[in-house]
RNA sequence: GGUCCGCUAGCUCAAUUGGCAGAGCAACUGACUCUUAAUCAGUAGGUUCUCGGUUCGAGUCCGAGGCGGAUCACCA
């Protein structure tokens, strides 16, 4: 982090910008003013404010007056005209504009000498509109509730810098709606998830973030060091196993929203830490799980956009349609469709490999089986699921914690929910044949040192143990929540979507 | 990690073939009692990302590095 004030390494320019509010900061001291007083209640906002306005007009007509309100918020824009002056107030709900009279404020008004863009202040006065037609506050009273030091970028361009939006995220919601609104969105969008889940009846948990053993997916961890204990923890890469050992503890659905950590690079899509819900459900099966995806996503859609329609995934595209019931492809014959390669054919890597290299697909050295499988998939299906699907029966080598499908060789009842050529959730119904369990954990085991793969799923003796001691027939979900406010938002970077993605130093 | 693009005033952006670094907003001084990107007159503000090189002369060309973005690879 920056030192409080760089003064050495300030450019001059900015420096005497800066100077120029600490002089004002000085000056008001001096007349006995507090720049940062302790307290200030509003009364009211500023959409209230517009509604108050209306509502006294269409009791008493137009030139109506409002009772006198209190409203506080950030000086954006002033317009002044000597002995009287306009100025922008922003507050959370939105913006009003604020007539200041000399006449009215005697006194008080020389405080405009004082005041910059930025600062944040309270007014006192009735609401009504000028001749313009745009509702003000007479101000009766002005507060200088906090002085800001900086200056604030421009007002009409905005900030663009992407860099400077990302490190300095409260300049960006200053100063771009936008990003304040994908905020907001992406907050009714989780709560919106939770009232959903609570109405199914699931318990919301926590499970620890730091593990032993960073099992439950296919992902490389962030390492770290337990001083106290002198070992070497991890941090989780899934919320899977421990959630499933609370069905193996008697609840019959547990579900958390979490922050995950994969140590990966990051791009319009990734992020090192990201945020999942994952939800098991006693006596569900993967049949039942895509049933609740499909109305969790559709209702969220609705509660926070008043719509199931989400806007395309690319310029020019074909918006989503969210309503269920969603398309159930099989894996098996999509991944024929759209490539030509089946994968019960080409069952060995050299097989696969060569299937893959005669269609361009790059062939990884060194992949196992189910990662070249994965890329076909990557390569080919994926891209053109654009309205909502499920890919449905997965192959068993690349599903360590599914449960076979009955009367199918080598599939499991897994699914993998795409919209917009992404992938956004993933769900199976559980594997709870601890013997078959142990076995797909060891091969796990042997895959990553055969393949010197270090992403391949570990094997986690506690949850094994659990897994024993009998897991009821379970469904269970993993579901990506940044791509999904990505859905909604319509947004193409996971970086619009987290208000402090990773950046480098 | 590869390739490409970008980095100029607090913010948004210009700068012709390598030839005096500019504008708008913000700031400062002044005028102005219904403006809303207020207006009008004036003033000030620069490590052109950093380091090195070529050149009489570099924002511009070359090399190395930093940061950001796009794309490919990887990461389900």
């Amino acid at each position: 982090m920056p030192g409080p004030e760089e003064s050495t390494d300030q450019p001059v320019s900015e420096a005497r910008l800066i100077q120029a509010r600490l002089d004002k900061l000085e000056r008001l001291r001096a007349r006995g003013i507090d720049p940062y007083p302790a307290r200030f209640k509003p009364t009211s906002d500023s959409a209230s404010a517009r509604a108050e306005l209306d509502s006294v007009e269409s009791e008493l007509g137009e030139g109506a007056k409002s009772e006198s309100l209190v409203l506080a918020g950030r000086m954006m824009a002033r317009r002044g005209m000597g002995k009287a002056a306009f100025i922008d107030l922003r507050d959370a709900s939105g913006t009003i504009q604020l007539h200041l009279r000399q006449d009215v404020l005697g006194d008080e008004y020389e405080l405009l000498d004082d005041l910059d863009l930025g600062d944040f202040i309270g007014a006192e006065g009735p609401v009504f509109r000028t001749r313009r037609g745009e509702p003000s506050i007479e101000v009766r009273s002005l507060t200088l509730l906090t002085k800001a030091t900086r200056p604030l970028p421009d007002k009409w361009s905005g900030l663009r810098d992407t860099e400077k939006r990302f490190r300095q995220r409260y300049l960006d919601l200053i100063a771009n709606e936008r990003a304040m609104e994908i905020a907001r969105m992406r907050a009714d969008i989780v709560a919106s998830m939770r009232r959903f889940m609570h109405g199914r009846g699931f318990m919301e948990v926590e499970t620890p973030m730091l593990v032993t053993v960073p099992a439950g997916a296919s992902a490389r961890p962030f390492g770290t060091h337990h001083n106290a204990l002198d070992r070497d923890l991890y941090l989780r890469i899934a919320t899977e196993l421990h959630l499933k050992k609370l069905i193996v503890g008697g609840f019959d659905r547990v579900c958390e929203i979490g922050r995950i950590f994969r140590n990966e690079g990051f791009d319009q899509d990734h992020n090192p830490e990201f945020t999942t819900i994952e939800s098991y459900e006693a006596y569900a099966d993967y049949n039942d799980v895509m049933e609740m995806v499909e109305q969790m996503v559709s209702t969220i859609a609705m509660e926070v956009t008043g719509s199931m329609i989400a806007p395309p995934d690319e310029v020019g595209g074909q918006p989503i349609d969210l309503t269920p019931p969603w398309s159930r492809l099989d894996l098996r014959e999509e991944i024929k469709k759209r490539s030509g390669i089946d994968f019960v054919e080409c069952d060995d890597i050299e097989s696969l490999s060569a299937a893959m290299r005669e269609r361009d697909i790059h062939v990884e050295p060194g992949a196992n089986w189910g990662r070249l499988l994965d890329k076909v998939i990557s390569d080919h299906v994926e891209p053109n699921l654009i309205q909502p699907a499920f890919l449905v029966d997965y192959p068993v080598e690349m599903s360590p914690l599914a449960k076979r499908k009955p009367g199918s060789d080598g599939i499991v009842e897994r699914f993998e929910g795409f919209v917009g050529g992404h992938e956004l959730c993933n769900a199976f119904t559980e594997l709870n044949d601890p013997v078959d369990q142990r076995a797909r954990f060891e091969d796990q085991e042997r895959l990553r040192r055969e393949h010197d793969d270090d992403e391949m799923d570990r094997l986690d003796e506690d949850f094994l143990i659990a897994v024993e001691h009998g897991m009821p027939p379970t469904g269970g979900l993993g579901l990506g929540i940044d791509r999904l406010a990505m859905l909604i938002s319509g947004e193409r970077s996971i970086r619009e979507v987290i208000l402090y993605p990773q950046l480098r130093d």
